[in-house]
DNA sequence: CCTATATACTGAAACGTTACAGATTGTCAC
DNA sequence: GTGACAATCTGTAACGTTTCAGTATATAGG
């Protein structure tokens, strides 16, 4: 009668529960449940049959269930600003973070913040609603509200970029001072003497670190700076292409540029031949790229890779790490950038 | 005594519940569900009270109550391959999507497919899990197994790409038919004669989309072909590129090329310069773009643009929209391609 | 033989929500 | 005054999980 009536719940629904392999196994569902992970209360052999039973019936827990009972989400979310960020570049961050969280329970979920937003809004209802077990986020600024909102609340999460607050968290960075250096050694290296740097927009941390990159190297070699700030890498492609034909132009004007995007780089070299000069001849540019494109629009680029699919694995290492348990400190890296790429001219 | 015990309950919590609500609107929980979704049998001062009460203190429903209870998720999962996915593209769509649930209450989770793995498996665990309530996924075959899948188990989705088994789904698919035929319309309007078609992966649906397009133009503007079926967009940068030359340096070589994709459109410009050809004086190209990069590459490109946000944003509202209960007949779209682009050398 | 203690297991309760099956009114017809 | 009925509200159970507070059995110490 009892058993009978277990019995027909159970087949009734398609997907097993832990009630389904308490039956099965004829245990109750608190030991099935303690069993499966390993409980040490639970008697060896006992433990064995339970893991093979699920294992055989392809049981797998429902997350709602957990996330009910325990709060426990499963989730990481990679918060992103919806227009500004750069294409490739999120696409490979997303790979890089499915590659780490493949075989975890974890899903990746995608939480965008859009125009005129607050980049605190999203991360707000994360934590207010509990939608995540851990954050990334990019776009850092040295003083990020929305790392010091996390940190106060005690959720784990991990930036792309590093703040400057004093705060510990974990972060995973490009080191744009080393590429913002060897750019500048290898114009120099290369004769030229009057550099421009297309530099990240100035509110996010690695604006500074890059610009800091740039001028103490020039100061190194002895070059000089034509200052180039009137444009960013967030800015349009035609204002960036309009501003270094204009600057092309004048007098005084750059022999070498410094272009922190692979974008932006294409508007450069369409404004400098828009100005009627030619690259390698009258200018040469390095710049920063993601994808290896850059060489086949212009051999005579000098480029310096940028691995974001490296990025969002460590992104989301460091997230587990937190989450696991792990000190905030020792969650953080920092990426070498691969070496200058020099294709001369061959002719 | 009661009502102590319950202040406190509510108190300790930090996020409102129903309990939250119904306590202090003085009602009970069931009440307090049915006002929030405007339940008929709910009087209407009632339903106004708790409504107001609720947007007060910020009240969301508890995702994991409502997923454990209902079985629904409030989750669209986007299915992407890890490797084989042009960049771009990726998070164009992943705009698009998050455009539309924007304000609704689904979540946006990006479950990707690696190497070596059966396409099925990943709308498999998906479906078994339940672990979404409508899936969108992209390079759609003719016979499409995970289509038939999900049409077997009624789960809404909607493919990027249409499919050919006779059977009713939601899509959204860029006509390319109409891009073939007016690139080869456009060739063959500037005079060029022997065409070359660098068409996408065999077993994806636009493949033949594309080729038959491709072909029907050829024999209305009486064109030829040069086959140049040995790749497709899918190969690397690297073998079109050497593909390309080779071909290039053969007697009987394509005066035109079409091609599908933005970043092979590099490669065989590559391919072409590194025969000694010019681009718009021995040969012209017309490839396909989603971002509006092409033109700053080589000007003498003539280019078609793919509006992948677009898709993302359809294909979302295709899926909210079966959910919501529409005929998936009725959520089929197929975006025009935007005008040929054509930049002729002004010199 | 009785008590203490470790070992292996178990039922009940709770997380927040919704559906089902009532319960309590008030109104109206007769 | 009674019964029928609509309108409005409510308690209980259930979804699948984990935690709490046990229970039953075996082993050992005295």
């Amino acid at each position: 009668m009892d058993r009978d009536q277990t019995e027909k719940d159970d087949e009734a629904s398609g997907r097993p529960t832990l009630k389904t392999l308490a039956f099965m196994t004829g245990l109750g569902v608190t030991t099935v449940s303690r069993a499966l992970k390993n409980a040490p209360e639970i008697g060896a052999e006992t433990r064995r049959r339970v893991q093979l039973v699920a294992k055989q019936i392809g049981y797998r827990p429902n997350r709602a269930g957990v996330r009910l009972r325990t709060g426990k989400t499963n989730v990481i979310s990679l918060v992103l600003n919806t227009e500004r960020e750069i294409m490739s570049f999120v696409s490979d961050i997303i790979y890089g973070v499915s590659e780490v969280i493949a075989d975890t329970p974890y899903h990746l979920i995608v939480t965008p913040y859009s125009r005129s937003q607050d980049p605190l809004d999203p991360i707000r209802y994360l934590v207010e609603t509990g939608s995540a077990d851990g954050v990334i986020i990019s776009r850092t600024q040295p003083n990020d509200p929305r790392a010091r909102y996390m940190l106060e609340r005690g959720i784990p999460f991990a930036t792309h970029g590093r703040t400057d607050m004093g705060l510990i968290h974990p972060y995973h960075d490009f080191d744009n001072y080393a590429f913002a250096t060897e750019a500048v050694r290898h114009l120099a290296g290369i004769g030229r003497r009057r550099l421009a740097l297309l530099a990240p927009p100035v509110e996010l941390t690695y604006h500074s670190h890059t610009l800091n990159g740039f001028t103490d190297a020039l100061s190194e070699v002895g070059a000089s700076e034509i200052p180039f700030n009137t444009v960013s890498v967030d800015h349009s492609i035609e204002q960036i292409r309009m501003r270094t034909a204009q600057m092309m132009r004048r007098d005084v004007r750059p022999d070498g540029f410094v272009s922190s995007a692979a974008a932006a780089t294409l508007a450069i070299v369409a404004g400098i031949e828009d100005a009627g000069l030619k690259l390698g001849r009258d200018v040469d540019v390095v710049s920063k790229q993601s994808s290896d494109l850059l060489h086949l629009f212009r051999r005579e680029l000098l480029v310096v890779n940028e691995n974001f699919r490296l990025a969002g694995a460590e992104l989301a290492r460091s997230v587990l790490g937190w989450i696991g348990g792990a000190t905030p400190g020792s969650l953080q890296s920092l990426s070498k950038p691969t070496g200058v790429l020099a294709y001369r001219p061959p002719d």
